[in-house]
RNA sequence: GGAGGCAUAGCUCAGCUGGUUAGAGUGCAUGCUUGACAUGCAUGAGGUCGUUGGUUCGAUCCCAACUGUCUCCACCA
């Protein structure tokens, strides 16, 4: 025996954690074989942003990846789990800025760009690493040899294949549009990238003075009044009659001066204010196109940081805010404010600042969507892409097809830098896949290369071909490619998972995935999302550190429904914690009692019932587990192993094998053994996707001879035939079901356990309730002694009125008559009667609908006729009971 | 304005293809040092499955409307 491991009394989940996951590294198991033959399935982990740690989010997405990586592995596939982390641009660059100010006061000016970005990557350095051990101690499964990221060299490369690709294609363009420009962050921003809320506002209601006519004006509104420093019109629609008369006429800005002619634009909506709109082209998407209509001028009255342009006049230099207060301070005093009225409207801000974000016009690069998302509406629509659960492909396609072109530029120095070279001397603009020196055009040296960086999805958009080596042909993207399954949250469909699949599509010709497995949010224990403002964000390493990674991803994948939110609460760990005790306690009680070293299930004929009972139980357990990995159903699948554990192999199974557990050197005793570890062990496996370390911890200890080195390399459970046994196990279930129903009598009458009772079982099936049962019923049922008959000497079982308890295939009594309360015992009775009537009623009703009878599956109405003779039956010892009592 | 989710035991949530005496964890109550586990064992109380209609032989489950609640998208000055 002692080349097994014993097991310590109390499972440590710190010490053998680190130990096993560092054993596995060494044993490559990770590493799959790329010329493995076997059906490959791949998976490319969602890169978290090198900005900092791991969040619970994280946690559980890596559970759900990590859960079905296992068991494909395990069920034979040539498995491929990369890992990587994301650059995460405009993010990361934040956070180095702020580090930066905090601790040196320097702004990244004051290093520049280069010695800047050399910071940043310490920083990346620094994170990737703390990332990296917090995914290992996770347990996921990933292959560190293929570890990406996605600033490396072999993802730059891919970036710069791509952007040439689609500039060669005129999918990507330069153009002047509005942006989203966050004037802290100082970079234009995708509209993916800003959010929106509701803020408390006003409308200031401004006259605008008609040029050439004493005292006439035209009343505009506006939310955002310091945006009239760029008004190059006002608008009104021309088939409003009560203002067409004005089209044509020129107005003269108040407090500026400039005059601005009244352009005619069905954009205005007729009765909507006073039916005048502004058009500030510069400064609002809308106003943009009028002007291109109308070719009015652009003015930019902003700065960069969002302060007052020379456009501004006197306001110049000041803050957009401060202008504003000053500006309608002026206004009102020059009698130029007609009213003032509340308004609460929607204001973006920058999605990592928060900064109010600022519609600008602005050169930048973009890419045209329209020609992308065609086929990738298409690769949804038909199921080539899947989304699990399939609700989320509808807000797929809803985006899809009301996609604007994708604003790829930023102004940051963390990022893809663009390819784009401008020659001092001729003007040219040259876009290379290799940095030139030459202008092509005029063959002049003074070239500079864009400043501009590519927005950080930009190559997270390319990860799943990237990371395999593309634009290389490498064997692993040939094996890989279509990667399996694609997991995260629904929070990130847009930024990703939609720029993946038309970048799968155009650069690989083929979907980067055929399967999006959607899961929702993490919240606090109050269901409030977790978050740094709020602090109420868990740790997973302190989780785990407490109660160990099992724990936590015990925690975070039971009760979770596809695609729906979950609370997380240290109740829900503790009852994880629990479950992992519980089950190194059976275990322990397993190997304990071992004295055999190799684990051989016995043929039939030496089974007892209750083996033959265990193993149709677990046989159903598997295929029901399976089935719901399939569907994506990880918390069935890990709800149908926890009952199995712990309600019926040790609370039912393990205890049924004590009595031969205890008789030492018989064969019963070794059968038991047998059984013992053989379902064990099968449900090891069935558990190890979801709990790896304490599996293989146990795994470990009991003889597996002939079987994998290590549990998650073994072959996963699948079900099978021959282990099931229904006879017997039905048998052995009406034992319980007399063991239970004694129980419960019994503790109804307040009787302790240390007090016994003879048994004694009417029943029409004497076959259920051979001797081998006996120590059962002595054992879990505080009998002192059992006897089994097809029908009982009245004289016997009710001279002295003994409880009586019916069952479905049974009446057993309990010869102890000094503890009846005849009284309490006759309304029991009433009371059960009651209900069988209640049961039979509903019963003979449906069976004698004869709808029900004609158009119902014959199983189903067979089913139901059963059930009604059982309970007649129940109906007949219950009268038989009340009849006796006395 | 558009779209989607959720509503089941005191609390947190399961319930896959309509047929179950509607489940789990936790909490509560009662009793237990029953040969591993008090991070345990046994037993119990607790639900008109949000409301109203419809489809069906049959609805917690499918459909519609409503109410409450959360989220996403768009955004009219």
């Amino acid at each position: 025996m002692d080349q097994y491991n014993e097991l310590p009394k109390t499972y440590a989940p710190a010490e053998s954690e680190d130990k096993i996951y560092k054993n596995w590294c060494e044993k490559g198991y990770f590493t799959p074989d790329v010329n493995n033959d076997a059906e490959h399935f791949s998976v490319v982990i969602p890169p978290p942003n090198v900005t900092g740690q791991l969040h619970m989010g994280h946690a559980l997405d890596e559970t759900l990846q990590a859960i079905r990586v296992r068991y494909k592995r395990m069920q034979g596939c040539n498995t491929l789990w990369v890992p990587g982390t994301d650059h995460a641009g405009i993010a990361t660059q934040i956070k180095v800025e702020e580090r930066l100010r905090e601790e040196e006061g320097l702004t990244r000016y004051d290093l520049g760009r280069e010695k800047f970005l050399e910071r940043v990557w310490d920083w990346k350095d620094k994170y990737e690493a703390r990332i990296t051990d917090q995914l290992k101690k996770l347990g996921t499964s990933c292959d560190w040899t293929r570890q990406r990221f996605t600033f490396d060299e072999g993802c730059s490369r891919a970036v710069r294949e791509v952007f040439v690709n689609l500039y060669d294609k005129g999918l990507i363009y330069r153009g002047n549009r509005i942006i989203n420009w966050c004037p802290n962050c100082i970079t234009a921003l995708s509209d993916a990238e800003v959010e929106y809320s509701e803020q408390a506002g006003f409308f200031w209601h401004i006259k605008y003075p008609i040029k050439g006519e004493e005292d006439a004006y035209v009343e505009v509104a506006t939310t955002r009044p310091e945006t009239m420093f760029g008004d190059t019109a006002v608008a009104v629609n021309p088939n409003d009659e009560k203002n067409a008369h004005l089209i044509g006429k020129t107005l003269i800005l108040p407090m500026v001066g400039r005059e601005i002619p009244v352009v005619a634009d069905e954009y205005v909506e007729i009765g909507f204010g006073t039916g005048c709109v502004k058009i500030t082209p510069a400064h609002d998407p809308n106003d943009f196109l009028v002007g291109q209509r109308h070719n009015l001028p652009v003015i930019k009255v902003m700065n960069d940081d969002a302060t007052i342009n020379h456009w501004g006049g006197k306001y110049e230099g000041m803050d957009r805010y401060a202008a504003r207060k000053a500006l309608v301070a002026d206004l009102e005093a020059e009698g130029y404010l007609v009213k003032t009225v509340p308004h609460a409207h929607n204001v973006g801000s920058c999605y990592r600042c928060r900064t109010t974000v600022e519609p600008i016009a602005s050169d930048q690069w973009f890419v045209k969507m329209e020609p992308l998302a065609k086929p990738a509406l298409e690769v949804v629509k038909n199921g080539t892409v899947k989304f699990e659960p399939e609700r989320f492909s509808k807000i797929y396609v809803n985006w899809m097809e009301n996609v604007h072109d994708w604003c790829i530029s930023r102004q940051l120095w963390w990022g893809h830098r663009i390819p784009a070279f401008y020659c001092r001397d001729c003007g040219e603009m040259t876009v290379s896949k290799e940095d030139i020196t030459v202008c092509p055009k005029c063959g002049g040296t003074h070239i500079d290369q864009e400043n501009d960086v590519l927005d950080t999805w930009f190559s997270s958009a390319l990860w799943p071909f990237s990371t395999l080596g593309w634009p290389e042909k490498t064997p692993d993207l040939e094996k890989y490619y279509p990667t399996s399954v694609l997991v995260t949250g629904y929070d990130i469909i847009f930024f990703w998972v939609a720029r993946m699949i038309f970048s799968g599509l155009e650069h690989m010709g083929r979907e980067p995935f055929h399967t999006v497995f959607i899961h929702g949010l993490v919240r606090d224990a109050q269901g409030r999302k977790m978050s740094k403002s709020l602090g109420n964000g868990i740790d997973p390493l302190e989780v785990i550190d407490k109660y160990g990674a099992d724990a936590l991803r015990f925690a975070l994948s039971t009760g979770n429904s596809p695609g729906n939110d979950m609370r997380f609460s240290d109740e829900k760990m503790e009852a994880a914690r629990n479950f992992a005790n519980k089950l190194w306690n059976a275990s322990r009680f397993v190997r304990m009692n071992l004295t055999i070293e190799k684990v051989e299930l016995p043929s039939a004929d030496k089974l007892a019932a209750e083996d033959k009972w265990i193993l149709s139980q677990y046989n159903k357990t598997v295929a029901a587990v399976v089935n719901a990995l399939d569907h994506y159903e990880v918390g069935v699948a890990l709800a149908a192993i926890y009952e199995f554990i712990w309600d019926v192999y040790c609370d039912w199974y393990i205890e049924l094998t004590k009595s031969r557990l205890a008789d030492k050197g018989t064969e019963g005793n070794l059968v038991a053994q047998n059984v013992l570890c053989y379902v064990l062990t099968g449900t090891l496996k069935m558990l190890h996707p979801f709990m790896p370390f304490i599996t293989e911890e146990i795994y470990q200890a009991l003889p597996h001879d002939g079987d994998a080195e290590s549990i998650m390399i073994s072959e996963y459970p699948r079900a099978n035939e021959a282990l099931d046994f229904p006879r017997e196990s039905m048998e052995l279930s009406r034992v319980i079901a007399a063991i239970k129903a004694i129980r419960m009598r019994r503790n109804e009458m307040n009787v302790v356990p240390s007090r016994r009772a003879k048994v004694y079982i009417e029943t029409k099936y004497p076959e259920s309730f051979g001797e081998g049962t006996y120590p059962f019923f002595v054992r879990l049922a505080s009998a002192s002694e059992v006897e089994v008959a097809a029908s009982f000497d009245e004289q016997i079982v009710s001279a002295d009125n003994a409880v009586q308890i019916i069952t479905d295939s049974a009446t057993v009594y309990l010869p102890m008559s000094d503890l009846v309360d005849t009284e309490k015992e006759r309304a029991r009775l009433e009371n059960e009667l009651k209900k069988l009537d209640g049961e039979i009623l509903r019963l003979e009703k449906k069976l004698s609908n004869e709808g029900f009878v004609a158009k119902a599956p014959a199983a189903v109405v067979d089913a139901e006729r059963v059930k009604l003779a059982k309970y007649k039956e129940n109906l007949d010892g219950v009268k038989a009971a009340l009849a006796k009592l006395k």
